[in-house]
DNA sequence: CAGAAGATCCCCT
DNA sequence: GGGGATCTTCTGC
C-alpha cells in the first residue's frame, strides 16, 4: 500500500487537486477504519485567490493551519451545521489546500450507512447509496471527520486517529475541469476551472 | 457583544 | 431548483 507522503502534497495546489483523484482517502482509529475513493476535488490558491478563506494573507485561528507545510487536514464548520475537509498544498507559508468534495464509498458501508441514515448499507435505497458522500458535508459525516479531526498531519501516523491517503494504482479515468461550487462572491476567481472531477461518475456532488 | 455571511444539505415541489 | 435550517467565525463598534 502506497501511502503519498510529504512530497506528494507541497507541489503546486492545481497538481496536487488533480493527482488526489482515484486515491483513497482513509480515517483509522482503534474503533474503526472507513475509506473512500477520491472523485471530485476543488483547489483554493490563497492569498492571491478570493474564495479562499485565506485571500488577502489573512491569518485567523481558523485557517492558520493553512499556512503549515503541506499535508495537515483542515476541517472547517460551513453554514453552522457541516464540515468539510481540505488537505493543506504547497510548502510552509504558502495558505493553499485542496477541498474534497466527493468520494466513492470504498471500505466500511455499514459505518458510512448507520452514519449517514442510520440504517445498515444493505437497506439503502439506491438514491441514499448515491448520497453517501456525494458532497463536501455528507462526506465528513460518513468518514466521521469534525473538529477532532482538524490539523491532523497525514504523512504520520499518531496510530490514535489516523488521516491519510493511498495510492492503490487506479489509473482506469477520465479528468475533468470546472469551475468551483458556491463561492459567487469571489470576482474575478468565480470562473476559474479549479474543480476536478472522474468523469462519469455517479458519485460527485454536482454535474 | 451584536450582526452578518457562509467552500452545504435536505425536503418539498 | 428553491428555500429554510442552524451556528461558527469574523468583523466592527
Amino acid at each position: 500500500m502506497n501511502i503519498l507522503n510529504r512530497d506528494f502534497y507541497i507541489r503546486d495546489t492545481i497538481t496536487v487537486s488533480k493527482e488526489l483523484l482515484g486515491k483513497v482517502l482513509v480515517h483509522q482509529t482503534a474503533e474503526y477504519t472507513v475509506a473512500g475513493r477520491i472523485v471530485e476535488t476543488e483547489a483554493y490558491l490563497g492569498p492571491e485567490d478570493k474564495a479562499a478563506h485565506s485571500h488577502g494573507g489573512k491569518v485567523t485561528p481558523r485557517v492558520e493551519i493553512m499556512y503549515s507545510q503541506g499535508g495537515y487536514s483542515y476541517i472547517f464548520t460551513i453554514y453552522g451545521m457541516y464540515q468539510c475537509f481540505n488537505i493543506v498544498t504547497e510548502k510552509q507559508g504558502t495558505p493553499q489546500a485542496a477541498l474534497i468534495r466527493a468520494l466513492e464509498p470504498v471500505d466500511n458501508l455499514d459505518f458510512m450507512a448507520l452514519r449517514r441514515f442510520n440504517k445498515p448499507y444493505v437497506d439503502l435505497t439506491s438514491k441514499e447509496v448515491r448520497y453517501l458522500t456525494n458532497g463536501p458535508g455528507k462526506l465528513c459525516i460518513a468518514m466521521d471527520l469534525g473538529k477532532a479531526q482538524n490539523k491532523i498531519d497525514l504523512c504520520v501516523r499518531n496510530g490514535i486517529d489516523d488521516i491519510y491517503v493511498y495510492d492503490d494504482g487506479f489509473r482506469d479515468f477520465e479528468m475533468e475541469a470546472s469551475p468551483r461550487i458556491n463561492i459567487d462572491y469571489a470576482e474575478e476567481y468565480v470562473d476559474k476551472p479549479w474543480r476536478f472531477t472522474i468523469k462519469g461518475t455517479k458519485y460527485v456532488s454536482r454535474k
